[in-house]
RNA sequence: UGGGGUAUAGCCAAGCGGUAAGGCAACGGAUUCUGAUUCCGUCAUUCGCAGGUUCGAAUCCUGCUACCCUAGCCA
C-alpha cells in the first residue's frame, strides 16, 4: 500500500488552516500538531470525506504531527459497527495511516465525570421538560427562549437525579441533562443545550453499561481535549457550535491548552450525490448494488470505478481549502484521474453504442491478428494482438451519417484508419424498416495495413474497433451522474434514469483483465476497473464504468 | 443579520496597502496510427455594489446587496 507522504502536503500555500497552525507554532502555543478524523460509523466514506481526510492527515503529515482515527460513536441507535471495517479500509486505501484508533465511547467515564463536574459548579441541571416542551422553551431564531422550571434546582438534587439517570430509573426522553448557559442567547446552541440524554439501547462497545449518552456538542470537545488534539478541523455547519465547544472545555476546566475548532467548506462536486442519507436510501431500496456500486461516490464505489488514491489526493490538494460555499466541476476530478491513470494502465478497444461495420471486400471466414500497443505512451507495456475480420463493431460516436464540420471519423464517402489495421472507406448505410442503422458497408485497402509503411495517401481520422465474432459483450455503467437539474425549480434532484445501464463490446483480451485491475478504453476519459467476468454464457463483463466527458 | 458565515473569470482559488498567482474548463495553433497525450498561445484594466481614506485599495473605513448555516434528547 502506497501511503501519502509529507512531501505531498509540504507546499499548500493559501490554506488558511495552515496559516493558523503556523502562527500557533510561531507563538509557541503548540509544539506538535495533532488532528483527528472523526467519522460516525453510520455509513461508507465518500469523496466528500476524502477532503476532510486529506486535510486532517495531510496537515499532520505536513507538520510531522499526529492524526487519530476516532469513531464518534455517541449515539447507539444510529450507528452500526458493520461500517467500521469499510471506513478503515477506505482510509488506508486513500493512503493514510492513523496514529491511534480510538472510540469516543472509550471516554464515557470521563464524560460522565465532566458532566458531574459541571453540575457541581452549578453549570448543568437535570431537566424534566419533554422534548416538545424543550423546543417551545427554546424560543425561535428571533425571539429569546425562556428558562426551564427545573433550571435552578439545587446542586445536590441535580447530582442525585443525574445518578438516577445513569442508574436507568428514567425512560428515554423523560429527563435529560442540560448545560446552564443563557436562554436569551442569540445563538440557539447556547440556550441551555441538552448534553446528556437517556437512551436505553445497547452500545457496540460499552454494551449495557450505559443508558445515558452524551450529545455531540458535549462529547466532541472532550474527545478532542483528552487526545490532545490541537486543531479540530470540521465543516462549516459547526461554526455556530464553536462557542459551545469552547464553553465545554473551558467550564469543565481540566485542559489548560484546549483544542481549537476550525471550520472549512465541505466538498460539493457537480453531478455527485454527497448526501449520506440519500446514498443510504438508494442502497436500502435496492436501486443500486450496494454501498460500493460504481455509480455512487463512496470511496468504495469510485475505487471500483477505477479512481486511484493518488488522483483523489491530487484533486483534494488542487481544489484548496476555504470557507466559501463551492461546487467543484466534476471535470476537475476526472482530469486528476486521467492524468494519474494515463501512464499506469493499458488501453483496450471497447465500443459503446456499437454500430456494425461490414467490410464487403474482406473474405467471409478470415480473421487476422493485428498488433497494437498496450499503451502508446508507455512502450514498456508491450503490445498485444487483436482480431480483425469482415464484421466489426465501431463506437457509435465514431460515425455520423451527416458529418458536422471538422468531423474526421467515419461517414459515408470518408476513409479513416482502423487503428492497428487498415484504411477503411464507408460506402453506404444499411437501415431497417424503422430507419435505424443496421450496418455500415465499407471496403478496406489491403495495401494500407499498419506497419506496412504505406505512404500513398493520408487519412485524418483514426478510430478503434472490435471484431464482431470474438467480441465480449460488456455492461456499461456511466457513473455518478445521479443528479439532474429540474427545469421548473432549477434545483438539482435525483435522476432515476441515471442508473440505467447500456451495453457495448470489447476485444477478447478484456477477459484477461483481473478483478480490480484498471484499464482504459479508447477516447478521452473512459477508464474501467472492477473487471469481474461473470460466469454466464454471454460472457458479460461486469461493472464497466467510465469517466464521462463530452466531445462533439 | 436574531445570530453566525461567505462574496476575486464558466468552476475552484492565491492575494493580507505597491498596481490581479495557479489549477480545471474553454478557445486558437503544432505534432499524433486514440479528436487522447504532449507542445506552444489566448482567456479579470478589475476583485458583489456604492461611497470614503490614501501618492497608491481586491486588501483599510462606512453603508448596502446576494447567497449559505442555524430553532434534533442527530453528528
Amino acid at each position: 500500500m502506497a501511503f501519502a507522504t509529507a512531501e505531498e502536503y509540504k507546499d499548500m500555500a493559501g490554506n488558511f488552516i495552515h496559516d493558523i497552525i503556523n502562527e500557533d507554532l510561531a507563538t509557541g502555543k503548540h509544539k506538535e500538531i495533532v488532528t483527528r478524523f472523526p467519522p460516525e460509523p453510520n455509513g461508507y466514506l465518500h469523496i466528500g470525506h476524502a477532503k476532510s481526510l486529506c486535510l486532517n492527515f495531510g496537515t499532520a503529515l505536513k507538520y510531522g504531527g499526529r492524526c487519530n482515527l476516532r469513531y464518534d460513536d455517541t449515539n447507539p441507535t444510529k450507528e452500526d459497527i458493520e461500517f467500521v471495517k469499510s471506513i478503515e479500509a477506505d482510509v488506508n486505501w486513500l493512503g493514510f495511516q492513523w496514529d491511534e484508533k480510538l472510540w469516543a465511547s472509550d471516554y464515557f467515564d470521563t464524560m460522565y465525570d465532566a458532566a458531574v463536574e459541571l453540575i457541581k459548579q452549578g453549570k448543568a441541571f437535570v431537566c424534566e421538560l419533554t422534548p416538545d416542551q424543550i423546543r417551545e422553551y427554546r424560543g425561535t431564531l428571533k425571539e429569546p427562549g425562556k428558562e426551564s422550571p427545573y433550571r435552578n434546582r439545587p446542586i445536590e438534587e441535580n447530582l442525585a437525579l443525574f445518578e438516577k439517570m445513569r442508574a436507568g430509573e428514567f425512560a428515554d426522553g423523560e429527563v435529560c441533562l442540560r448545560a446552564k448557559i443563557d436562554m436569551a442567547s442569540p445563538n440557539i446552541n447556547m440556550r441551555d443545550p441538552v448534553i446528556y440524554r437517556v437512551v436505553h439501547a445497547p452500545h457496540h462497545n460499552t454494551g449495557d453499561k450505559w443508558c445515558i449518552y452524551p450529545m455531540y456538542d458535549f462529547a466532541h470537545p472532550i474527545e478532542d481535549a483528552i487526545e490532545g488534539i490541537t486543531h479540530s478541523i470540521c465543516t462549516l455547519e459547526f461554526e455556530d457550535h464553536r462557542p459551545l465547544y469552547d464553553w465545554v472545555v473551558r467550564e469543565v476546566g481540566w485542559w489548560p491548552n484546549p483544542p481549537r475548532q476550525i471550520e472549512f467548506a465541505p466538498l460539493n462536486v457537480t453531478t455527485m450525490l454527497m448526501s449520506k442519507r440519500f446514498i443510504r436510501r438508494l442502497v436500502e431500496e435496492g436501486l443500486v448494488e450496494g454501498w460500493d456500486d460504481p455509480r455512487l461516490c463512496t470511496l468504495a464505489a469510485v475505487r471500483r470505478r477505477g479512481y486511484t488514491p493518488e488522483a483523489i489526493r491530487k484533486f483534494c490538494n488542487d481544489i484548496g481549502v476555504s470557507k466559501a460555499d463551492s461546487t467543484i466541476d466534476i471535470a476537475q476530478l476526472e482530469q486528476c484521474v486521467r492524468e494519474d491513470l494515463q501512464l499506469k494502465v493499458p488501453a483496450l478497444n471497447v465500443v459503446k453504442n456499437p454500430i456494425k461495420v461490414i467490410i464487403d471486400n474482406y473474405p467471409e471466414d478470415k480473421i487476422e491478428m493485428c498488433t497494437v500497443e498496450n499503451n502508446g505512451k508507455v512502450p514498456e507495456m508491450g503490445t498485444r494482438e487483436i482480431p480483425f475480420g469482415r464484421e466489426l463493431w465501431v463506437d457509435g460516436d465514431d460515425f455520423m451519417e451527416v458529418p458536422v464540420k471538422k468531423y474526421f471519423r467515419l461517414f459515408p464517402g470518408n476513409e479513416v484508419r482502423f487503428k492497428g489495421a487498415y484504411f477503411i472507406t464507408c460506402n453506404s448505410v444499411e437501415k431497417d424498416e424503422d430507419g435505424n442503422i443496421k450496418c455500415l458497408h465499407c471496403t478496406y485497402d489491403p495495401e494500407t495495413h499498419s506497419g506496412s509503411g504505406f505512404e500513398g495517401r493520408k487519412v485524418k481520422g483514426t478510430i478503434h474497433f472490435v471484431e464482431a465474432s470474438t467480441a465480449v459483450k460488456i455492461r456499461i455503467r456511466e457513473y455518478g451522474y445521479l443528479m439532474k437539474v429540474n427545469e421548473e425549480t432549477g434545483e438539482s434532484e435525483f435522476d432515476p434514469d441515471s442508473l440505467k445501464e447500456t451495453w457495448g463490446y470489447a476485444e477478447p483480451s478484456v477477459k484477461d483483465v483481473k478483478a480490480g485491475e484498471r484499464f482504459q478504453f479508447f477516447r478521452k476519459g473512459y477508464y474501467i476497473a472492477d473487471s469481474q467476468l461473470t460466469t454466464d454464457d454471454e460472457k458479460v463483463f461486469n461493472s464497466i464504468v467510465g469517466l464521462k466527458s463530452s466531445w462533439k
